[in-house]
DNA sequence: CATATATCTTCGAATCTTCGAAGATATTTA
DNA sequence: TAAATATCTTCGAAGATTCGAAGATATATG
């Protein structure tokens, strides 16, 4: 198969595991500190299980590493420079314009650029 | 809603809509030149069929633009710059190594950046 | 006007994703 | 050792996605 056929079903999986909110959320809070699943569930306001059910996928496709203590397992970005990537995506959200102002996206671009 | 959820919804819209192979080829086809559904088909190997619906969906979320000449549709990208950060997720690819070499994404991403 | 071409839309089956609930495992504390 | 805590895995239902096939539409050509 050709390179491009291959590293184009690569590039999909990214973006697949990715394509859920809660993911890009957890890996934005994960872009300033490593966190347990309980921090990260509290932080979110999500039930644990499902964040759990999350940091699965992510693990199974690298994007993130445990380290466990105890009773706790840490998580962290394997490759901290995706959370900026995400963050550049954002041109993308402004052009479509959907319901989400320039003003709410400026807001969320500075928190999260700003925790790297 | 928080902005932060608000806005990681519609980052999460932006991944789902590219995550399939066929729409990342047909967004990096697009890159270097308008082209019509079946230009876009034989270019990629693909059914025309398949493309036209992977095409519809690309519009649906504002990433391409049609104009129509006769019985002829052309599609170009709505904003350009989303072919070269998709390439800058490449990065995120060489990370992950899952039957992908270095040399083999290094030949795409010239191949896909040089048409910009 | 009849036909061919280019594209779109709809349909239904197969597959994948998501979500909460329930159960399993490992670690700490009493 | 028993109970509590933190997390993971599995299960099954509801919903979304994908794909090719078939039918609809619009435009061009003879």
């Amino acid at each position: 198969m050709p390179n491009r056929q291959i590293v184009a079903r690569e590039l999909a999986e990214i973006f697949k595991t990715l394509a859920h909110p809660d993911r890009v959320r957890v890996i934005e809070e994960l872009a300033s500190s490593e966190l347990d699943v309980n921090g990260l569930a509290d932080r979110l306001d999500l039930p644990g299980t499902r964040v759990s059910q999350h940091l699965g996928k992510l693990r199974a496709h690298r994007m993130v590493e445990e380290r466990r203590d105890g009773r706790h397992h840490f998580y962290r970005l394997t490759q901290p420079e995706l959370a900026r990537w995400i963050v550049d995506g954002l041109a993308f959200v402004e052009g479509r314009m959907q319901g989400v102002s320039e003003g709410q996206i400026a807001t969320v671009r500075e928190m999260w650029a700003g925790s790297n």
